[in-house]
DNA sequence: TAGTGAAAAGACAGGTCTGTCTGTTTTTCC
DNA sequence: GGAAAAACAGACAGACCTGTCTTTTCACTA
């Protein structure tokens, strides 16, 4: 999806953060937002084909057209959903007019505001990796690429404030993001952000003071 | 399960935090610790009854008769599967001679012995309430029941030791806890404790400081 | 030794799953 | 307006699913 810019916000959505909430143009797209409402609320294996066509309000033949089985639906609803997702997350960031510390911590206000989202459902891949464990290797390395994506962008943002480590910065701000995630999805209590921020202040002060 | 200990740690097994390592004595508990490693290792939805029965060597009619559905067997093992690995979590814990604080702290050591295990395969209760999301209430309240042994150990710790805010500390500890689960199951990397763990210590001092 | 109950083995019913196939209708584009 | 592509509608095959039921085996006990 998306090759093409088809697919486009329904107007005042609050949730550009998932691809359920743009409005398809054609039958494809139309799949895609489907399996993926679907397959995040109701996960992966229960969620049935002729559920997602019934959604979608196609046919058949046509969801086997576009994606010949339903293992390459569920990579191509991650794909798009990941694509969705990081577009409205650093967008948001990159909207932040800080110095890169600021920055930084406004990833902790981005994460709150998706978790305050009544639609929040905890993060597709996190889902998706817990669902499969080990039987489903491209889900995985699907995983993978998305958090890649994350990792890049925060260790250029610790290198720009000259941390001392910046890998290390990072992996501090993967175990916070993860954990607010987690906690927020299961206590459905968006505030568990805040909680990882002050965290992340705690360490960014302690690193630039051993400067 | 375990209403008697009818179950007893293989001799000598490293992975004493699951289920999936114990000796079972009847169908019961054959049943128990086989759906327990197909569940966790295959996904909840994505594993049949009869291969249930063919790990556990028995018979459907006796699967049935103990468990009368595939949901309540579903229930049963995360409840035992639960009660196994606080036994061990907390039996680890119990035995660090140490002030409150190191105690606190010295949870990230347990953590990074069960994400090096070879069999890791994150908590299973994250992992199912990821599978199933918002349509099954009964694993969200077996995970909310887990992770509520959790939070009263944690607040008892920080109560113990005189912090200012023990529900914040607490807060701040499931965020840390959940994270390095979820960076340590998704890279394989073990060091997620580590991190944590720093993390933790820098809590630690901020909120002591305050005093 | 006869009896009792737990477990094994597996056929079976009824439903759902993925994926294929055959037509018909709609859309698109020249 | 007419040809080509796309999408709709739905029957169908074959596998697999959960859950029930019957029959046989076996261990223990009175």
């Amino acid at each position: 999806m998306l090759d093409e810019p088809k697919c486009c916000p329904v107007a005042g959505a609050a949730s550009a953060w998932s691809m359920a909430h743009l409005e398809p143009h054609n039958a494809r797209d139309r799949i895609l937002v489907a399996a993926s409402t679907l397959f995040c609320r109701q996960g992966f294996a229960a969620t049935g084909i002729d559920t997602v066509i019934d959604a979608a309000n196609t046919a058949k033949a046509t969801l086997y057209k576009h994606f010949p089985s339903k293992q390459q639906l569920i990579e191509a609803v991650l794909d798009a959903e990941g694509e969705t997702w990081r577009a409205w997350f650093f967008g948001r960031l990159a909207k932040v007019q800080a110095p890169a510390n600021e920055r930084m911590l406004a990833v902790f206000g981005v994460l709150q505001d998706w978790f305050s989202d009544p639609g929040f459902y905890g993060c597709p891949f996190i889902n998706a990796v817990a669902e499969f464990e080990s039987s489903n290797g491209a889900v995985r390395k699907a995983a993978e690429k998305h958090k890649s994506h994350l990792i890049t962008w925060l260790t250029a943002q610790a290198i720009e404030q000259g941390l001392p480590d910046p890998k290390e910065t990072t992996r501090t701000f993967v175990v916070l993001i993860d954990g607010a995630i987690v906690a927020a999805q299961h206590t459905r209590d968006p505030s568990f952000a805040r909680t990882a921020r002050r965290l992340a202040e705690c360490h960014l002060r302690d690193v630039s003071r051993k400067d």
